[in-house]
RNA sequence: GGAGGGAUGGCAGAGCGGACGAUUGCGACGGUCUUGAAAACCGUUGAGGGGCGACCCUCCGGGGGUUCGAAUCCCCCUCCCUCCGCCA
């Protein structure tokens, strides 16, 4: 959520910002603005009719002690009179308040100013690319990852699809070994510094607003209607709440959290669209790394993010591009994005496997995550950034493909060794 | 699922219709003392909103109600604790 007080005394600015994500960025912004300005005269209307009343009332109570009865009843009615006048004007900036949220809640994040300019995925900026020669790539290399799984019985999909229809994945053997451990190894690697954590997989619609992923968002997510619970389609959910009305003190920032869990992704709209093998499904286990921050620590935190997981990537020993995303492409919730892709030799794609957002206060207004400033003890609210540390699927897909040898058999890279029960390569 | 008890400032914990936005303790911050530190002592210290400002308003789990006036009384909900039932 932006601040509404910047609304009110930089409008052209917040304009000019929201319209770099394109002219859908900005509806209710002018309402915002409109609002908000009925809003604060209803309220003082409204605070000054209930000082009179509290004033009233202690008259009341000083003429009783005296004794006073005649005189306290006088002023009993004309404290009830302006009763009735306090609840109509209560309600009315109650209304105000909830409607300006609502739209709030609709308006996307300030891109930051060093984001790229641009429309679409079109104009994000290709940062640097990793590990990409595609004269390297033997024949052995350019079967797609479901004909491999298939061969080594690693990859059940049709058995998933039986379970649990389409988009749906099943790992069999040393498959599911893999699957479980890169997401080991993510953990490991990342626990010198980053609190694990493992949340619940199933939050309250409140968690699902607090990143943003709610209410413009309701299509994308799994919901429980009964229990009024959603399934969470990434642990950046339950791990920005975790601090959710808060304060914290600036001395214990940044703090780091990472977790496991399973996510859920419905995929509405995008059915037909990279269907084949495990390029979109429906569920996948990933490992996140986020972060709160004070404004000033979120530039250097957003880069040992991206480090983070663009370093895991490269032990792999797989090929990745970094891109800068344009104003255009950016999530709803994100101030900047680093994508992570890799590349895929088998199906010859790059698959977008970790996005590294910074979202400046958005997410924490939301959320009312503050803290304390050390230097003048005022609260502050705090800055939110995660990325993907791993994601399965699709690294998976992109990891057997790569390591593919001419006999077929897979080479597991030497990260994953210690959980791999002493195998060193994946065959029949 | 049933019965009872609870929810108050960073934490602990009073208050139970009228100067209560809230006694007190701890913690935190500032100061005195000290070569320095500890201890002791003194002071400050909840959050949010509005107004150029003196100031004003809101918040005692959440929502309704009673009243001139609610942290205090009534109703509903949520969560926590204890006991019973069921259960991986």
């Amino acid at each position: 959520m932006i601040d509404v007080r910047r609304i009110r005394s930089d409008y052209d600015g917040v304009y000019a910002a929201l319209a770099r994500r394109g002219m859908d960025a900005l509806p209710g912004l002018a309402e915002v603005r409109e609002l908000d300005e009925q809003l604060r005269k209803v309220a003082a209307k409204r605070d000054q009719t209930r000082a009179q009343i509290k004033e009233l009332s202690n008259q009341v109570a000083h003429l009783h002690r005296k004794g006073d009865r005649e005189e306290a009843a006088a002023l009993q009615a004309e404290s009830r009179e302006l009763g009735e006048h306090e609840k109509r004007l209560s309600v009315e900036a109650d209304d105000l308040r909830n409607q300006i949220r609502e739209l709030l809640l609709r308006i996307p994040n300030l891109p930051a100013d060093d984001c790229p300019d641009g429309e679409d995925e079109n104009d994000n900026v290709e940062l640097r690319r990793v590990g990409y020669d595609p004269e390297t790539y033997g024949s052995h290399q350019r079967v797609p990852h479901w004909e491999i799984g298939a061969e080594l019985g690693i990859l059940d999909i049709e058995r998933a699809v039986k379970l649990s229809g389409s988009m749906f994945t099943m790992f069999r053997q040393q498959g599911a070994v893999l699957a479980r451990a890169l997401c080991q190894a993510a953990l490991d690697r990342n626990s010198d510094v980053f609190e694990e954590i493992r949340p619940p997989s199933v939050v309250l619609t409140e968690t699902m607003i607090s990143t943003g992923h709610l209410p413009k968002f309701a299509d994308e997510a799994y919901q429980i209607e009964r229990d009024d619970l959603w399934l969470i389609p990434t642990a950046e959910v339950p791990l920005t709440s975790l601090g959710r009305d808060e304060i914290l003190d600036e001395g214990d920032l940044p703090l780091r959290y990472m977790a496991y869990t399973p996510c859920f992704r419905r995929e509405a709209g995008s059915a037909g669209r990279d269907t084949r093998g495990l390029l979109r499904v429906h569920e996948f286990d990933k490992v996140e790394i986020l972060a709160y921050t004070t404004p000033d620590q979120s530039a250097a935190v957003h880069a040992e993010l991206l480090a983070r997981a663009e370093s895991m990537i490269a032990d792999l020993g797989l090929a990745y591009r970094v891109i800068d995303l344009c104003a255009g492409d950016l999530g709803n919730s994100a101030a900047r994005t680093f994508d992570i892709e890799v590349y895929a030799p088998g199906c010859d794609k790059w698959l977008e496997v970790s996005s590294v957002s910074w979202f400046s206060d958005y997410q924490a207004r939301r959320a009312n995550i503050r803290y304390r400033r050390a230097e003048d003890r005022r609260t502050e609210i705090v800055h939110t950034l995660n990325g993907s540390a791993l994601a399965v699927p699709r690294v998976w897909a992109a990891l057997v493909e790569t390591h593919r040898q001419p006999d077929g058999s897979i080479r597991i890279p030497e990260v994953l060794h210690p959980y791999f029960r002493g195998a060193t390569t994946i065959s029949k």
